[in-house]
DNA sequence: GAACTTCCTGACACCACCTTGACGCGCTTC
DNA sequence: GAAGCGCGTCAAGGTGGTGTCAGGAAGTTC
């Protein structure tokens, strides 16, 4: 977040904090551009009318390494200033006044992009086996484990629960269906298969726990 | 683009032709799905104020199988309506009456982050063939391999997500359109076709793998 | 208008996967 | 201590998904 206003730093950190934003702040591009490359931030909030640079200098700073999305705030409402930071490489454009609601949704639109980009951050590790979610792969020493359709859904889904017990309700209807919710015997065939398949001792389970008459958990 | 007003249509269309961009229109929302399934376009500019479909149906019908960024159009300024369409899917949202100058950037802007998801290593690199993404062309053993339209689509989507598994269902709808999620014969008549052309076994694929009831993988 | 390419469709064999049943074990309950 | 329940294991049958081949329809090129 780069502003030069304390009073509108201040008014959206508070929103963005609420939501469950971490948020960083500069007052002016020099400082912004040494925290954007210190933090790492997931989107920049930044403003046109900075103390020392430019703000198309800035945003050519930070496109000069990143693609992080960039959102303009700006008290300038003529389209040669919105043209001139979109072309700079700005992602959005937001004139002042603004609506913090639809600041919001278009900071949701511009993380919600460039999550698709990333995407590959989903590995779940554990001692003897590594659960790649984004490519639907599972290697246990290195080489590649086969699984089938049905063994996958189970896993992927106690690997996204990882740490919290998934009822066997939960797991018979996002795997089988709504109708199958009471078929508990299929769990028992294929949490064996997979721990056959990924566990070091199968008969004592360390990653793919039972928990008697509740569900499943997957210990990382 | 999408609009019910002939004027806009008209003023947009010479603005983008003269650009050098090609322009598919429709009136409605549902000529404009079946439109954009068809015509497969790099950005959608939509209005809301449609006759048949409500703004945020259009949005939903489009992102339930393509990321396409789309631009909103619209002569509320309500900020309720904003978030709404952001939240639906939409990139971005202008308010009526707008500048063309503005629009046009942040169609360029929208262009650009877009080229930046699908760009990558131009040239993807198997042990006996290799796929140059940018001159759409496949050598193999040093010489050019043709393939037909259908199978570079194939392929290309394939080695955009080198590694990763595609769902039966995403080849499907991004080669053929949204109406033949199910047409999975389809893949298997045109997968031993492109293993035929590329593998050196094609009995035994190294490199367009199969994983049985979920999809297929390249794997360079 | 003929030759060619490309796409779609059907038939068939094969194999992996899902389902289902039977059985043994350990724990809780009475 | 017996009975009942939940869990893990193993094996077998059926079926649905997959690869393959070939023929015809539609479109394109010369």
């Amino acid at each position: 977040m780069v502003d030069d206003e304390p009073q509108i730093v201040r008014a959206l950190r508070i929103n963005l904090s609420a939501r469950g934003y971490s948020v960083l702040t500069a007052h002016d591009g020099t400082t912004a551009l040494k925290a954007a490359a210190e933090g790492k931030p997931d989107v920049v909030v930044l403003d046109l009318g900075l103390p020392d640079l430019d703000g198309t200098e800035v945003i050519a700073g930070l496109r000069g390494w990143t693609t992080v999305p960039i959102i303009v705030l700006s008290a300038r409402v003529d389209s040669v200033d919105k043209v001139e930071a979109l072309d700079a490489g700005a992602d959005d454009y937001v004139t002042k006044p603004f609506g913090m609601d639809e600041l919001l949704a278009r900071l949701r639109a511009a993380v919600r992009r460039s999550a698709v980009v990333e995407g590959g951050d989903a590995i779940v590790e554990t001692a003897s086996f590594t659960v790649d979610l984004a490519a639907k792969k599972v290697r246990r020493d290195g080489v590649e484990v086969h699984l089938t359709p049905t063994e996958w859904g189970l896993l992927e889904i106690l690997a996204r629960n990882r740490g919290r017990l998934v009822a066997q309700k939960q797991l018979l209807q996002e795997v089988w269906g709504p109708a199958y919710a009471k078929e508990t015997h299929y769990l028992r065939v294929y949490l064996a298969q997979l721990r056959r398949k990924l566990e070091p001792e199968p008969a004592h389970p360390r990653h793919l726990v039972t928990e008697p008459g509740m569900g499943y958990r997957f210990e990382p």
